[in-house]
Parts: C-alpha cells; sequence; structure tokens
DNA sequence: TAAAGATATGGACCGTGGGTCCGTTTTGCA
DNA sequence: TGCAAAACGGACCCACGGTCCATATCTTTA
C-alpha cells in the first residue's frame, strides 16, 4: 500500500512480503500471543533481522497491520458519503462511527486483540491510532448541543467497542453480530439522548 | 486474611510475606511489567519456588492482591449501608457501584493495571472478579423499569472503568479525581436516563 | 522426646521469545 | 565494472516465567 520512500527496493518487497505473512499468520492461529516474530520471518522468507529492521519491534509491525486494515474506513470517514462522512448529522455519525468500528473489531479481532494485548506497559491509549479516533469522535460529539464532557464521553463510548471485549461477547458469549451492532447502538442512543425534551431526531 | 487451611504455618507465614512485598513492589514501580517474579520473591525473602507453590503462576499472584484489596469493597456491596448496600435503588446503586469501582482503580492503579494487563491471552473478562462484577451490575439494572440489554449495558458500563482508561485520565491526562468522577456519574446518568420512550428506535 | 513421614523450601536450571549484531550479499550509481 | 551504501539473515544474547529436586522444616505418633 504505502511505499515508504526507502530507494532500496528489496526492502519495500520483504516489507511486504512481511505484511501479507503476519496478516495470514494472525487470522489463521487461534490466539495472537502465539505468533512469534521468528514464525512471522519464516512465514516471510526472511530473516528477523529484516523484520524488526523494517518494524522497529512487535508493536510497530502490529500497528503497521491494523493501520493498513483501517485505513479504508478512515477514508470513508474523513472524505465520504453519509452515515460515516462529515456531512452526517452529529448524532447519526456517532452511532455510524462506533458502529463501523464494532463491526471492524468484529472482523480483524485478531489483530486488534492482539495490538491492544500487545501494549507492553504503555496503555493502547498513547497509540496514534486511537487518539485519531477519539479526537474525531469527540469533536462530533461537540456539535450536539446539550452534550457536555465529550472529551470522557468519547473515551466511554469507544472503551464499548474494545477488542477483547467484543471478542468476548461475540466468541464465548456467543452473541450473533446483529445483536450486538444493535445492542451498542441502542446504548449510544441512550448516551446521545437529548435530556429535558422528548424527541428522537433520527433524520437521515 | 484467608488463612487456606495449609496445615504448616511456615507455608502461610510465606503467603503473607509474598502478598505484602509484592503489594509494596507494585505500589513502589511506575510500571507493573517491571516488577518481576524474582524480584518479589527476593523482596519477600523467599524462594522462588515458594512463591509459585503458594501462588501457581504470576496471574495467580496478582488475583490474590487485587482480591484482597478488593474484598472490602465486596462487602460493603453486599452487606452494608447505602449508597453501596443492598438496601438502595437502583440507579444510585449502580452509580455508586461504578463509583466506588472508579476510586478503587485511581486507587490501586497500578495493580488494577497489573492485573488486567496480564490477561496473557485470556481476556480479563474471563476473570472471577470481572464476572462478579458484571453479574451483580446486571441484576441491579434489571430492576431498572424500561432499561433493556441490562448485559451488555453492564458491560459498557464497566469498560469505562478499565485500569488503563483510568491510568490514562488521570495519570498522562491530568484530569483530577473529582472532576473524573463527576464526569463519569453524568455518564451513567445519561444511560440510566428514563428516556422520553421506554426505548429507542433502533434504525439500521 | 525421638524417629518417621509429610510437606515446604530455595535457588540452580530450563525453554521461550523479543531484540541485537555483524559478516555477507544486494543494489544503485558513476 | 567497480565501489560504497544499504539491506540481509540467522547466530547470538538475555530477561523472565516457570520447573525440579536435594535439603530443611514441620507434625504426628509412640
Amino acid at each position: 500500500m504505502s511505499e515508504r520512500q526507502s530507494s532500496r527496493k528489496d526492502a519495500i518487497r520483504n516489507r511486504e512480503a512481511v505484511l501479507a505473512a503476519a496478516d495470514a499468520l494472525f487470522s489463521r492461529r487461534a490466539s495472537p500471543e502465539d505468533v512469534t516474530m521468528a514464525d512471522v520471518a519464516a512465514a516471510a522468507g526472511v530473516g528477523k533481522g529484516t523484520l524488526f529492521r523494517a518494524f522497529g519491534d512487535r508493536a510497530g509491525l502490529l500497528r503497521a497491520l491494523y493501520e493498513a486494515r483501517l485505513e479504508p474506513i478512515g477514508r470513508a470517514v474523513e472524505t465520504g458519503p453519509p452515515p460515516l462522512g462529515p456531512a452526517t448529522p452529529p448524532r447519526d455519525r456517532v452511532r455510524a462511527l462506533l458502529d463501523a468500528l464494532l463491526c471492524f473489531k468484529l472482523d480483524n479481532g485478531r489483530l486488534a486483540l492482539a495490538l491492544e494485548g500487545s501494549a507492553g506497559g504503555s496503555s493502547p491509549y498513547r497509540a496514534d491510532h486511537y487518539e485519531r479516533w477519539h479526537g474525531l469522535l469527540r469533536a462530533v460529539l461537540e456539535q450536539i448541543p446539550g452534550l457536555a464532557d465529550s472529551d470522557f464521553t468519547a473515551h466511554a463510548l469507544l472503551a464499548a467497542t474494545r477488542a477483547d471485549l467484543v471478542e468476548h461477547l461475540a466468541g464465548e458469549g456467543g452473541i450473533p453480530r446483529e445483536r450486538l451492532r444493535e445492542q451498542l447502538a441502542s446504548f449510544v442512543a441512550k448516551v446521545l439522548a437529548p435530556g429535558p425534551r422528548p424527541d428522537g431526531p433520527v433524520e437521515e
């Protein structure tokens, strides 16, 4: 996808190979923890040194993978049609945003889990992608009149779509995808509901 | 506290020593990850073998510590006066429950972080203490008329008090304790607010 | 109180996995 | 075609969780 203008082409080729191999491994293996860096390197037909030079460390690899997968959604959010794009009324957009995030975690469970779990000391809250989503969500929340604490609210809403929770509910919990989406939607609706006056502007 | 009827008294003494040492270490050191099992053993004046026999593994030690600290709150919830005890009206009790949890994480940040982080493959959602809190919260939510999806709602509310989030907000975020409590309280209030209608439409 | 059996001890030891190092190979440029 | 610069790869390092077992300590019983 992104070429990084690193002059040499073998570097680029290897980077892609690693990305592809890692992607495959993470979706095949049951748990993220039993995909080792050595595994990835071997599967990509590359030495560990190469792998680590390209991505820095385990977290770096995960991050790269994650962002690559998340990128389409990111674009849809920034410059896309409703309900994700910027032309959507705030309430609906928040709903759509969180729904998209939920679906993403449902589809890329293992990977998201690996990333959030690979915290390795530093919380997942310092990650760039988290900051981006939080910032966006907060901005949208701020456009809803009468809704205070948008910063905290954004955090709390995002927390409801954390990978391990989603995995737990969909996996062991056995809650079907659509049911989960409904539940999240209705939770979000409650949070966004206008306090005193009963009206539900759900126009589109 | 709990003696475990393991006949021999040196075992009991050592167990306590380890608990105390670990407790001290986790609150002193910056990050939970740089408290190794060897450290704990050394600080307790005990061999690693002893440590592992007493607690099984790292997660076991963390769990034991966590439960010991959480126990007073647990008792206050089960058989205590309002606002935590069972005599409290549901809405207020939910609020109090989450507030207590938040305060607990604020006070025992490092430890909670260590526990939730020590997932090591299995999500924190399988832990006994999580199930207990979730079960309790769900039960209380169910007493609130017109509030659907109490299972999911309980999860989502608990997610708002996750240790790493709390740590992030209070630590790097620099949000003062009382402000955080207010924000959580107002978030909870929103979720529990009696809607204009018993439940919102879930369009898709 | 002494001996025997049961139980606990502790630290040497092991396997694993992330991350580094550096001699060798590939690439790009002139 | 020659020569740096850049990248390669896998041997190597080390920290850490966890195990093992010869030894020490407790408890029971006679």
